[in-house]
DNA sequence: CTCCTAAGTTGGCTTTCCCAACTCACGTTA
DNA sequence: TAACGTGAGTTGGGAAAGCCAACTTAGGAG
């Protein structure tokens, strides 16, 4: 049998190699170039080149100039990498509760003012999302 | 310099690692069994053997006996394993939105009648959580 | 007996990954 | 001007992981 068309395969084409998630980690950081990312999340030099290359072609990043002489870049969060902020938080927050011994590494506050505790709702109702609140529609004809 | 401690880059030590999700995918959507995974994931037979075998000693899945002659069982998801539907539920909307070319390959319907759009909330306020929303809270002492 | 199914294992080959060292373009210090 | 520093990669070689097809094991069905 052939795989099952999916989105999430699809997702995963392109930012579930090792490391990539991690560099994304840092640019939403802050930490925008090379050097900041091999040493904050210890990808080597070459595989790191390599998928920030493919998240560039990908449109996830953007390599941006901020120096001609010499010449210097940074990497800067398209609108599809920005949109991987909703991906990084679940993953934190699944991290911090069912993987990480002991408190969380990170802990985030909320404009709100109160400790981040992310939650995937519905975008019509607004009712929290469980697997079996959800049943399959109709697949589109393709 | 060391890298950072991270629950992200925890979570990813469990499930980072290619096929491990989409074979959670598949638990999901019901289909439990090696034969299935395999098939739908279209991972080879020893990979997913290795990825099942670390998913159940890592408490994201755990193996459950349906028939004792022949010895036969499914994998089902544990609290840790329902937990990550809320990951993959923000993967395949990025995947949607930016990677799958064409209409989404699966449409989910929420139990309020409408399509399911996930949306992520701050669990206090119930408001929309972006990047700029967030400050980096006092680290725990270590 | 022989065939069939489920759930892996095994062997052999190919592709990635990892690490340290090297390059290259430029600026700075002495 | 020579030596040194910095950012951003490349390169080379060995180790690890992945892929595929075929094999195994434990039992049931015809």
């Amino acid at each position: 049998m052939t795989p099952r068309s999916c989105s999430i395969a699809n997702a995963l084409e392109v930012v579930g190699e090792r490391w990539s998630l991690l560099a994304l980690r840092e640019v939403f950081f802050g930490n925008t170039r090379f050097d900041q990312i091999a040493a904050n999340t210890g990808a080597s030099r070459d595989v790191l080149a390599a998928r920030l290359k493919k998240l560039v072609s990908a449109g996830v990043l953007e390599k941006v100039q901020y120096s001609s002489h010499p010449p210097r870049h940074e990497y800067h969060l398209t609108d599809s990498g920005r949109a991987l902020h909703n991906v990084l938080l679940m993953l934190r927050e699944w991290g911090d509760q069912y993987v990480t011994e002991g408190p969380p590494p990170q802990v985030f506050q909320h404009s709100c003012g109160h400790v981040l505790h992310p939650r995937v709702v519905c975008a019509h109702c607004g009712e929290e999302v469980s697997p079996e609140s959800l049943t399959r529609a109709a697949q589109p004809t393709h």
